[in-house]
DNA sequence: CGTAAAAGCAAACACTCGTTTGGTATCGCA
DNA sequence: TGCGATACCAAACGAGTGTTTGCTTTTACG
């Protein structure tokens, strides 16, 4: 069986026959990525998501149990954006350094660009919601394990903590969202020079 | 006249005589500071803050004319905190590197250890309260000038972008709130690693 | 065509929110 | 000691919150 667009298995009510097509799901998601990056996931109301799309309060819940479940649609949605961007882009370097950088722009594209489900995932802390905590936790987790592996492939001098070398990066690219300014700034640029300013280091001093 | 402990300017009332000594201000600014970091500033609630000291919701009032107000003067408290933390820390060293690290250092432990109020200032997004945004924004602005300074003390081999170079440090150490787990980490190590991790780059290829 | 499921409407529910208003103990000071 | 400002209490206000319930329209499918 075909594994069709990932979307389709978030609602919670499992429909037995097939999906109408006049169905706002969609647009549901899209609002509520919006709003929740836009006020966060407190002050971003149902009635905010749905009326921008004249639907009506009570009818989301058709498609979700609560406004947490909600979140949890957009915020997988958002990782897994993430995720592809970044698998694409590295799937075309071979270098370590070279996937990195790939890796980084990607990213950060994603981000600040392609944006609203993206940005959930980095502006909504999933101490916000307490009930759906380690989902989110999870999810992160799961991307960022993309960015362990190819630091962990990095040559680095020894002594040098890839631990340390990866938070400094994902964090340093995630504030990122805190002061950029389309326009003034690009994602690709920003993300290509906190890379070099890392890459000072030298290739391998030991083995590979 | 003396410049006095700085907390008894918040008030948006003016007491014509001396505050009284039951006064419980301090508790309510601790308090709100304790809600608005564990909480993020729309789901901290008026009776979560005062409710923790006994007091009654219609009574912060008294103290501040908004909730808003509220967080400004937790939020400048905070930005006031980092930036005696960081002064001091930068007054006992001279070399330019030195100074950039101690200062990464007493950040990261006014953020991750002296709390609440600092954190405040990490976790609020000033756009989450936007009748009082841009005055976050120039306290914060007015923070991170000290930071912009001793960037541009360093002695960098040129092409180096100095306002990235700022933007990733300050980025990571404050992106670190995100997964610090105290016990584990500590912050004084963490600040200097992500130095360190910059500091590659050999001093002075050009003057002073 | 007819029918059952899908998708959403309409209206309310109980609750919480920030805030206001009027009154009152209590303290500093002359 | 008395007076007036200080620092609250007590109780409510209207608006907004997530959510529920019963009903209705629309669509895909046999």
């Amino acid at each position: 069986m075909a594994r069709a667009s990932s979307l389709r298995r978030l609602p919670a009510t499992r429909p037995v026959r097939a999906a109408r097509s006049d169905n706002r799901l969609p647009e549901v998601l899209a609002q509520a990525a919006r709003a929740f990056r836009a006020k966060g996931y407190d002050a971003a109301s149902i009635r905010d998501i749905v009326g921008a799309i004249d639907m009506l309060p009570g009818s989301l819940y058709y498609h979700f149990p609560s406004k947490e479940a909600l979140l949890l649609a957009v915020y997988a949605e958002g990782v897994r954006r993430f995720s592809e961007a970044v698998s694409a882009a590295i799937a075309a370097s071979a270098a370590p350094w070279a996937r990195l950088e790939a890796a980084c722009i990607a990213h950060l594209e994603t981000l600040l660009q392609e944006s609203d489900f993206a940005q959930v995932v980095v502006r909504v802390r999933p101490s916000d919601v307490p009930a759906i905590a380690a989902q989110l936790v999870a999810l992160r987790d799961g991307y960022e394990a993309l960015f362990t592996r190819l630091v962990q492939a990095l040559p680095l001098a020894r002594g040098v903590d890839r631990r340390s070398l990866r938070l400094m990066l994902l964090g340093a690219l995630n504030w990122s969202q805190t002061w950029y300014r389309g326009g003034r700034d690009d994602p690709r640029s920003i993300a290509r020079q906190f890379v070099a300013l890392l890459r000072q280091q030298l290739d391998s001093e030991r083995r590979s």
